[in-house]
DNA sequence: AAAAATAGTTTGAAATTCGAACTATTTATA
DNA sequence: TATAAATAGTTCGAATTTCAAACTATTTTT
């Protein structure tokens, strides 16, 4: 029995595919973010927490790419979010076909909120691990990061 | 430095977080579901593989539930669905209240084909990982989904 | 200077969602 | 047993989300 085509390779997937539906399942508004439902959708939240990751500052091709749609989307959901305050639209004075945008202080204040809630979250799930297990998975977890982009590089088949 | 605080546990939740980030993106339709996405939408796709998932039959609220959603909104995919010809559906005979909803033959091969795509996926993520690395990752994710519930049982805060 | 490429916006149509009101059925209760 | 309450889904209307195509503005290439 050669590395690929293991057991553990074909159990790996089915435990990492079951967390990661639970774990989807769980951040779905109805628990998690139901704080801020009042005030924001789901694609809003999105939204904000790509803006506001890195330096808080994206181009709407970028804020696109990261949520996976067209670009006539973030245009809807940006001119949105500046409707309720929680964003500002700058032209790229460098480029002016570029738009950048940002968050303002209370765009801010809520992507830090649903940050802390995160990890709030993840420290409930991890928390039960002893600090051996921690440190394997770290190290497991940094190397799959690592190669995402080049395992998925080629489009696969 | 105690278990709770330990600069792993913090360590492990963002590489999670990037990790589950990655792979949401991976899925989202534009790659992943390319051959599928001229038949069926993204909530089409969903709606089917948790029909499918552990004996294709689900109750309208199972599959409500499921997804996260409220339960007007499967009935009207199912409604969609069944027009398309993937999915039937039947009154339960026992409680003629409740909706039983299954695969057709077409729905299942699409769901078969789904499930294979995702496992290639999975295999092509973890298929960089050694043999003892796997072990170690199968057992860990195992805990992780055996304790998911009970750590998120009472609502968080 | 003209043409091509790039970044976003606008538009219209379709899909998705929710929550509330509704129908049908089953279970509880008086 | 009759009535009330609970449960399972459906329907409806309004809002959100989405895409793709046509469009505007700007920059880059030829």
């Amino acid at each position: 029995m050669q590395n690929k085509d293991s057991k553990d390779l074909l159990a790996v997937g089915g435990l990492f595919l079951q967390l990661y539906d639970r774990y989807n399942r769980l951040e779905s508004k109805r628990f998690f973010y139901k704080d801020f439902l009042e005030e924001l959708t789901m694609i809003e939240i999105n939204t904000i927490m790509v803006i506001g990751k890195d330096g808080n500052r994206k181009k709407m091709s970028e804020i696109a790419n990261q949520l996976g749609v067209s670009t006539g989307t973030p245009t809807v959901t940006v001119d949105r979010l500046i409707k309720k305050g929680y964003v500002v639209r700058d032209r790229d004075e460098e480029d002016r076909r570029q738009v950048i945008v940002k968050l303002s202080e209370v765009g801010l204040s809520a992507f830090l909120q649903i940050h802390e809630l995160k990890n709030t979250l993840m420290e409930r799930l991890f928390g039960i691990m002893d600090e051996e297990q921690l440190k394997a998975l770290v190290s497991i977890l940094d190397v799959l990061n690592e190669n995402f982009d080049d395992v998925f590089a080629e489009p696969h088949k």
